[in-house]
DNA sequence: CAGAATCCCCAAGGATACTG
DNA sequence: CAGTATCCTTGGGGATTCTG
């Protein structure tokens, strides 16, 4: 039996909805190719909260998407990065942020047109 | 200037919050080179509910994604379809869907290694 | 700097009932 | 069949404060 993700007891159903997060496509977008540290990603991603990062990036961890390394220095010093799978993962959500750059104009237009007065 | 979905004011990051929603990547994957009406759809993706459904539908085809066409029948028939901007959005969020299929039984032995005990 | 903890609010989303 | 309308609950997520 296969997975299937039009099955909502398939636990590719939740690995679908993890990706689905609001954030989560930004974060694998701004990791692409680079270890970045807590508050680079923070300012990387604009409008994206401390604690909504930190939990974002808790659950990527958990699902091995990303990797945290944390250097035992004083103040802090974490990187983030992707693991093999993360990697995997990374360029398919990238083009889905590109695809929500380059239609922008469609989009609008498509809602003006559908929306009129 | 361009789209730039790490701009928490650009309209881009709208269109990627709209294709990170819940539903909306079954959807599309659903669709994908089919016309389904409601009830098909709602068999097809397993879990969801007829509002979710009908909001999401509504929200794609203001968004210029997916087209509904009603025919003037009782009772009423209506079908849904890519608009050819879906069909260049719809191969992308397939991919992911598959992604989350074949790549689940990774991020569950990732989960394990995480959270022993 | 990284992040844990707390408070609080609103929107996502389910269940149900009703309609053309 | 394809919705709309309503009620209600959950948790996503922001703002703020505190700590090693």
């Amino acid at each position: 039996m296969q997975p299937d993700v039009f099955d909502p007891n398939c636990g590719s159903r939740e690995v679908l909805n993890l990706i689905a997060g609001k954030w989560s496509a930004l974060i694998l977008y701004a990791l692409q190719g680079r270890t970045l540290r807590h508050a680079e990603l923070q300012r990387t991603i604009g409008g994206i909260s401390q604690k909504m990062l930190t939990q974002a990036l808790r659950t990527l961890e958990a699902d091995g998407i990303i990797q945290r390394v944390a250097l035992p220095v004083v103040p802090p010093h974490v990187e983030y990065s992707l693991t093999p799978l993360g990697e995997s993962l990374s360029p398919l959500l990238t083009e889905v942020c590109r695809w929500a750059q380059d239609n922008l104009t469609d989009v609008q237009a498509a809602r003006t047109v559908h929306a009129p007065g």
